[in-house]
DNA sequence: CACGATACGGAACGACGTTCCGTTTCCCCT
DNA sequence: AGGGGAAACGGAACGTCGTTCCGTATCGTG
């Protein structure tokens, strides 16, 4: 695992082209946009696409990993900043929130078992949970709330809840409504 | 608007076996169910299906609008039986619940803004929202529950916590939890 | 019974995801 | 420098899906 055997110099460009107009496919159509459509703004084939990134989840994560990662680091930042682990975790989840509603169709992504987005799901969920259940504990060590929760069904009820949102409501007004339902009375 | 001009005989007995087989391809494969799938179950063309149900959504209407109506009737049953508007709030959500988690993608066709499912999104809200919004203020004037909450959004909220359900959380659970949220302090 | 109205079936079309392979491009080695 | 093999490319081709359309079959009435 030493030193990764270089790629070719057309492979890395059509690389960065691809995941530049995925991301600015994503933001104009959803990370549904036909896989055609982010070829012709790359300007390559479609087949190019797939040898890169065999599939979409594997796209949608390269486009999104830096937004995650950032993510997860806020976690223990906010817990050490924050006059409680409460209010660490409401901060956290509002950041987790805004990085979901502004990605038309990531949430409603990562609940599909459609398969092809596995990798999405894991890769998101491996990175997230275990931060998302540092602040839990805490807070829930804490008395704050209740203990009997698990990160990952949190997560993903939150994760829900932005799915929709669309103008029918809004989406951290209602997970605020979920994370207050966590309160100890 | 007197009588109804009579369908002929054939044409009545397609649109009952297209209910019939609609039905039960939609507990199998969910409501996604390709539409050949559901011609085929029913022994029919699949112009015969589009004759009697325009949009997939009016087919999804005629399937479930007898599980709706007794779910919007059983809103005021439960107000006056329940000791608490509270307790008439939660069992009627679990009751809305339990109908949508066993709709395999039924909350998700409800939350898409896809145009044919336009009709069922209008149906479902027309029907169901004014219950859950007189539940909701008779809660609210008692002082239980926070009077800034529309029922369209709860409502909306529940739904998308039904969607990715699955086998990640437990959605009574979940959807507990945000109702415990709506509680005044 | 015959004839118009009504309804049927499934071929046909366009959009999409995905695969596959003939062709092009690169890069290393002599 | 330049040649050859590996790596990568492009887009045609295939299967699936929703939807439309019209020639054909069926119904029911006079």
């Amino acid at each position: 695992m030493a030193d990764a055997p270089r790629k070719r110099a057309d492979a890395r460009r059509n690389e960065k082209s691809l995941l530049a107009a995925a991301a600015s496919a994503f933001v104009t159509s959803g990370v549904d946009v036909p896989v055609r459509e982010i070829a012709a703004r790359a300007g390559v084939g479609v087949g190019t696409i797939y040898r890169h990134f065999p599939t979409r989840a594997d796209l949608v994560v390269a486009v999104y990993r830096h937004q995650v990662e950032e993510c997860a680091l806020a976690g223990p930042t906010l817990l050490a900043s924050c006059d409680s682990p409460h209010e660490a975790l409401t901060r956290w989840i509002d950041m987790f929130v805004d990085f979901l509603v502004t990605k038309h169709g990531l949430a409603q992504a990562l609940k599909s078992d459609n398969g092809s987005f596995a990798t999405l799901h894991a890769y998101f969920l491996d990175r997230l949970v275990p931060v998302c259940g540092q602040i839990l504990t805490a807070a829930a060590s804490a008395g704050e709330v209740r203990p009997d929760i698990e990160p990952l069904e949190l997560m993903f009820g939150v994760g829900n809840l932005c799915i929709g949102a669309g103008s029918q409501y809004d989406p951290r007004r209602m997970v605020a409504l979920l994370i207050a339902g966590l309160r100890l009375a």
